[in-house]
DNA sequence: CCGTCAGGCATTTTT
DNA sequence: TGCCTGACGG
């Protein structure tokens, strides 16, 4: 908002208007290439207009071309059109293609995420939200650290009302923006009014901070617009034409917001797919893209249904499973691309293979000796449910040397050297923020605990001023011994001097954000902390002082901060990548894997537990996002025993896998490496014929010690461990079981053991087994197997 | 005040 | 199993 002169937006809309007639003759090149459907939904322009895009059919390319043909048409002016995402990504990709359509986006103020919008909104109207138009935008540290203070003042039990329930409690009665007033008896009641009380506290804390958080910037604007008739007007006269993306993410507060712009005009171009709803848990309401004829009557309603992406294979796949939700608007992809290879879908005996195998595959396809051209590792993806499945491949590429790159882990900003570095720029910038105070009194160390920080707070709050003339205060009185005084009357100066120094600018703000991190003591922190991670952190704090650069001054750079969070991966080298289904929505990649489709786990069994079918309907919607992110190939995998939280847990193939249409897809036969039958029932038990094939297959008979070491893979990384000087596969411990199925193993037998992971059956002697595994074990653990062997039987192999 | 240890707990995540 | 939090002792 920094580089935004917000007057300027609001003084072009009484500007004289464009020359419309010599607007309307220019050519069209943003027509190119769409196709008919895409086409209609850029040229009606009037009314309410509902771009149905399924996955991978043109919705950006249609989106941008709308906003160029309102543009060129002469309909609208670049000030007049609003145009929201969700996330800044999007917001960006959205201004590079419009301005690669047309030239310059600088006078399109209005298009960005629905939180940056707001936040504009809501400077100029502040003091309608009780707030001051500086007012400060809370992380989610900062919030939570302002509940721990509520709740503990409130002297509630903070384990009956953990800090973190309460903030996505209140953000769930944001995200449907309620204010304190206004939940409903019956949500209040859920929560012993405790929680509602809390609410209302939490809000007045705010209030007297001069700050919102996340949520009150929608909440707060909806507010206004409900309350003061006039704002909401000028608005709806600023914003002529209103486009949204992701429609089907948009929750309540959102909603509102929207419907309350739309509501004289209605000329408001919705774009989404109710088949990639996967943020109900946060909020969204995929129940109003359903709605959205009877929110807008009249409203036209344009299907892309041609996907450029995927083969046909992928899409009846995908179509297959996704038709197994109820209370779709309905869609048929359809493709002219060839058909390609079918699905392919492979069980393992456990995660540890399966991410073995998958490592294969990848190697295999890069080299191209799978009988294809040879992909490059950044065109392939591993797409999971939970991020902690991401481990088990991190392990195994990490171990053949497999480079990889991991999207969407904490963000660069997220980090705690970067929020503490921001918390002192916070503090520079104006002396009075609490919270940034609190955030850095003792980091570094200042020898200022819970009592001499509960005494600054105590001397502040007597004298209702801010926590740094608190401060002030207590030395003045002398009611602070020893070190802490010393350092705290330090800490004082030092603030006191940034600040004015940021008021003369002597130095420019970059200088002056190395001279705060070298004069607070906080750089000097990182450089005697002898952590492993300390050398990254001091890196992300040099990164940070560059990313100002691009800044003119502190206060611009905070704010740009608050509300961007995101982090710019660096792309050097090809690597595969690593994330969840969720992150990956809106990316393609020619090659895709998705493994870890168990019941339990995909769907997640919590899913289903708190939302019932509504929860499993979002789950198959993430299968759909998953499936269709494939151009080319697209690997299911599932295996019948996977570690949870270090328990073995022995698993059922995915319902989804059952859904899966048998003509569309190839069961692979996964390498016989292990002995045992252990799991082969839950398999047999599908429905689905592709699944009993692979139930039947070699993975449960026993491979003998030759197939193993014979095995590529095998070979390949004892190449490797030899070559790169890895580790070399541990040193093997000797264990002896006694087996009540003893009579199931020979001599030789490679097994797997679910704690000690790969060994070879030594000798059989009676009941007993010796065995050595690749590993050693730790003899506690060892001692624990042997006590419970008799009652487990055969289970364990 | 700071380190150590036991116990609880454990999806998905943007702004 | 492994991480984070809170209690306890130096």
């Amino acid at each position: 908002m920094s580089s935004f002169d917000e007057s300027e937006a609001f003084e072009a809309a009484a500007s004289p208007s464009l020359s419309q007639m010599a607007m309307a003759t220019r050519p069209t090149p943003y027509m190119d290439g769409l196709n008919p459907a895409q086409r209609a939904a850029v040229e009606q322009l009037g009314g309410p207009v509902l771009m149905l895009a399924g996955a991978g059919t043109g919705k950006t390319k249609a989106l941008t071309a709308r906003i160029a043909h309102l543009l060129n048409t002469g309909t609208a002016r670049p000030h007049e059109i609003l145009a929201v995402t969700f996330t800044n990504k999007a917001a960006r990709e959205m201004k590079d293609r419009v301005s690669h359509l047309i030239g310059q986006v600088e006078g399109m103020p209005w298009m960005g995420t629905f939180h940056s919008i707001c936040v504009k909104i809501l400077r100029r109207h502040a003091e309608l939200a009780g707030l001051k138009s500086n007012f400060t935008i809370l992380d989610s540290d900062d919030q939570l650290r302002l509940m721990k203070q509520l709740i503990a003042a409130a002297q509630i039990d903070d384990k009956r009302w953990p800090a973190r329930q309460l903030a996505s409690i209140i953000d769930g009665w944001k995200n449907r923006a309620w204010t304190p007033g206004q939940v409903p008896a019956s949500e209040a009641g859920a929560y012993d009014h405790k929680g509602v009380e809390l609410y209302g506290q939490y809000q007045r804390r705010l209030r007297e901070l001069n700050a919102a958080d996340f949520g009150d910037l929608l909440l707060h604007v909806v507010t206004i617009f409900q309350e003061h008739s006039e704002v909401l007007a000028q608005y709806q006269r600023f914003f002529r034409y209103i486009l949204v993306d992701e429609y089907q993410d948009t929750n309540v507060a959102q909603y509102l917001w929207l419907r309350l712009l739309a509501q004289g005009h209605q000329n408001i171009c919705c774009v989404g797919d109710d088949d990639q709803s996967i943020y109900g848990w946060r909020g969204a309401e995929v129940g109003n893209i359903l709605r959205f004829e009877t929110d807008f009557p009249g409203a036209h309603v344009v299907r892309l249904e041609q996907n450029y992406r995927s083969t046909p294979h992928i899409l009846a796949a995908a179509s297959a499973v996704i038709d197994g939700n109820k209370g779709r608007l309905g869609k048929t992809l359809w493709t002219e691309k060839e058909e390609g290879e079918k699905l392919r879908l492979i069980g393992h005996w456990d995660g540890e293979e399966e991410a073995r195998w998958i490592g294969e595959e990848i190697e295999a396809a890069q080299c191209g000796t799978r009988g294809q051209a040879a992909f490059d590792l950044d065109r392939m993806a591993i797409l999971v449910r939970a991020s902690h499945q991401m481990r088990a491949f991190e392990d195994r590429f990490l171990t053949i040397g497999l480079p990889y790159r991991v999207i969407g882990g904490p963000r660069f900003y997220e980090r705690m050297e970067i929020r503490d570095a921001m918390a002192y720029f916070r503090l520079a910038v104006s002396t009075d923020d609490d919270l940034a105070f609190e955030r850095i009194v003792n980091t570094p160390k200042r020898g200022l605990g819970d009592k001499a920080q509960q005494k600054i707070q105590t001397a502040a709050r007597s004298n209702g001023v801010s926590l740094v003339e608190g401060a002030r205060i207590l030395l003045a009185a002398k009611d602070l011994g020893g070190k802490g005084a010393v350092e705290l009357a330090r800490l004082i100066d030092g603030i006191d001097r940034w600040h004015a120094q940021i008021r003369q600018q002597a130095d420019t703000h970059v200088e002056l954000a190395e001279i705060i991190l070298d004069e607070s003591g906080y750089t000097t922190h990182w450089q005697n902390d002898k952590t492993p991670e300390a050398p990254g952190r001091l890196e992300n704090l040099k990164e940070l002082v560059k990313a100002l650069e691009g800044f003119e001054n502190l206060q611009g750079f905070l704010e740009h901060v608050s509300l961007i969070m995101d982090n710019e991966q660096q792309s050097d080298g090809a690597k595969v990548s690593i994330m969840t289904l969720h992150a990956a929505k809106g990316l393609e990649f020619p090659m895709v894997f998705l493994p870890g489709w168990e019941d339990g786990l995909f769907p997640s069994q919590r899913s289903m537990d708190e939302s019932g079918l509504k929860g499993l309907e979002e789950e198959r919607r993430l299968a759909y996002v998953g499936i269709t992110r494939a151009e080319e190939i697209c690997t299911i995998s599932f295996a019948a025993n996977r570690r949870v939280y270090g328990q073995w847990q022995s698993a059922l193939p995915s319902r989804f896998i059952d859904e899966l249409p048998s003509a569309h897809v190839d069961v692979l036969t996964p390498p016989g490496l292990y002995g045992g039958s252990f799991g082969a029932a839950g398999m047999a038990s599908s429905a689905n014929p592709a699944v009993q094939e692979a139930a039947g297959s070699t993975i449960f008979e026993r491979a003998s010690k030759a197939d193993v070491y014979n095995s590529p893979g095998w070979r390949r990384l004892q190449e490797r461990s030899s070559q790169r000087g890895m580790r070399q596969p541990a040193q093997a411990s000797h264990m002896t079981i006694d087996m009540t199925a003893v009579s199931a193993f020979c001599v030789g037998d490679r097994v797997f053991h679910q704690k000690f992971g790969y060994g070879e059956v030594l000798t059989i002697e009676g009941d007993k087994l010796d065995i050595e595994f690749d590993k050693a074990g730790s003899k506690k653990v060892v001692a624990q197997y042997i006590q419970s062997a008799d009652t487990v039987g055969d289970a364990p192999f």
